[in-house]
DNA sequence: GGAAGGACTTCCACAGGGTGGAAGTGGTGG
DNA sequence: CCACCACTTCCACCCTGTGGAAGTCCTTCC
């Protein structure tokens, strides 16, 4: 018998679910017994509704007993909004920064505390970094977050900053008085920077996507090695490249949907 | 009382993937009398179960009350092996082919009788193409699609061939024989091509990814504009990405999975 | 070689979560 | 103001999922 005298009882969809939420960026595998105690399942139901699972493709099953994610459950995803227009749009933009500076180009969105990764270029000159597609990181120590932050409303940046920011180097802001000093920094230079403070020997610039039909927001980052001191020379091509894809999506919104997305 | 007497009686699980499964291409915004249609089933169980999937963030409920893929859907499934490592790996060399074309850089998977798109980089300078990712073409009118078919078992090709093989131009291979000698003619040449056969205007050269250990395979393409007569000379570079992105896949392989993959 | 342990698979009688027709609500357009 | 359509809520029945227990098949260790 489970212990779950709390949770409100799983419904079977939200089992079905629990299964696919215990993979994670470290955890892209999974035995059955793992799959079972990370979701808190009993084994024999996690047998039954894994294979199910696998039936639909919604995960995979190697040889040696290892569940992933599966195809058909990846195709289906390639139809989020983040993932279809969002992406397609901003991609040739993207590549145009790239083109240019050989360096990582993010684009993130803000979809609770944190920046998740939509889509990340980069090539074998480019500087190593932490970020990954489908990756969370804070809002307080990267370039995309901080952009978003700093316009995110009051609210909301009040209930960010009150949280422990977590250090990931010396120079990670994790004071809140001096981070929101930096964010209205961020908003009134129009941009946001970082300098070290994810990871070190790297830095970064970041701008917001502007666009207003479209949620959840956007920005657009390029990483690079710190010894390089022209940060700023970059801002013209980003904000440049942000903006082209903010009234594209205006574009797209108005095509598709007669209200607000 | 819905009129599946044949169907086995869908299990819950099974009726939430159905829902997933409702949303393609054409249909990736879906309203809720819609989903319940398309996906055969009574419109009370589709409301308790979508806004079941809401909750967890399988789909999302916009303003006008159309549904989409949800974004926590999406992120669980960059975990998916074809999205992390196949993608991850090839995305360096990639860029350098989009640096050194342009065009239209594909990477597709075999998945069934089809091409699977899993990543394509395209700037604004390069030739608009059908494909999309997570988009799934046929494999005898394009490139990608014809390296991954000359490599394929013997059986495989005949069912592939024996099965009608639809018109896109008057350009399209729909004759069996004539796609069998086709594909030994890629087999030998070591790359595949073809000469406006999904779209007018269009021609490709693509190549398998030589990789013993991991599945699915993989085909790396280029798409450029007919007038271009130079194809050929796109091809050592393009079989370099390949062979280089097959031993980084193998390694790969080596360090995770003590069996196969 | 054989015993012990671990991971996975199968079974089945019980029970509680899901079912879906029907009725209710709200918005829209004629 | 009414008719229509899309969505939402309700609830009593019953079928599907449940999960402990037992079985199978490796692997490891003595």
């Amino acid at each position: 018998m489970a212990v779950n005298s709390d949770v409100p009882r799983r419904s079977m969809a939200g089992r079905a679910l629990a299964l696919l939420g215990t993979f994670d960026g470290g955890h892209p595998r999974l035995k059955l017994t793992e799959l079972a105690r990370r979701a808190d399942l009993p084994l024999p139901t996690v047998h039954r509704l894994a294979a199910e699972l696998v039936s639909w493709g919604a995960l995979e099953r190697d040889a040696t007993g290892y569940y992933s994610i599966g195809l058909r459950l990846w195709e289906a995803a390639t139809l989020a909004p983040v993932a279809g227009r969002l992406r397609e749009i901003a991609l040739p933009f993207m590549q145009d920064l790239y083109e240019t500076t050989r360096e990582n180009i993010h684009l993130a969105v803000h979809d609770g505390f944190d920046a998740l990764y939509v889509e990340k270029l980069s090539g074998h000159r480019s500087v190593p970094v932490v970020s990954r597609i489908g990756a969370r990181l804070p809002m307080h120590s990267t370039g995309v977050g901080k952009a978003l932050l700093a316009r995110a409303d009051a609210a909301f940046v009040r209930a960010y900053a009150e949280r422990p920011l977590p250090r990931f180097t010396r120079y990670t802001i994790t004071e809140h008085a001096r981070l929101l000093r930096e964010l209205r920094a961020t908003a009134e230079r129009g941009y946001a920077l970082t300098n070290e403070e994810m990871t070190l020997g790297t830095c970064s610039v970041a701008v917001a996507i502007p666009s207003d039909g479209y949620t959840p927001a956007g920005a657009l980052g390029i990483v690079v090695r710190s010894v390089r001191t022209d940060l700023h020379r970059l801002v013209p091509d980003l904000r440049a490249a942000a903006e082209a894809i903010g009234r594209k999506l205006d574009e797209a919104v108005d095509d598709t949907q007669p209200g607000r997305a």
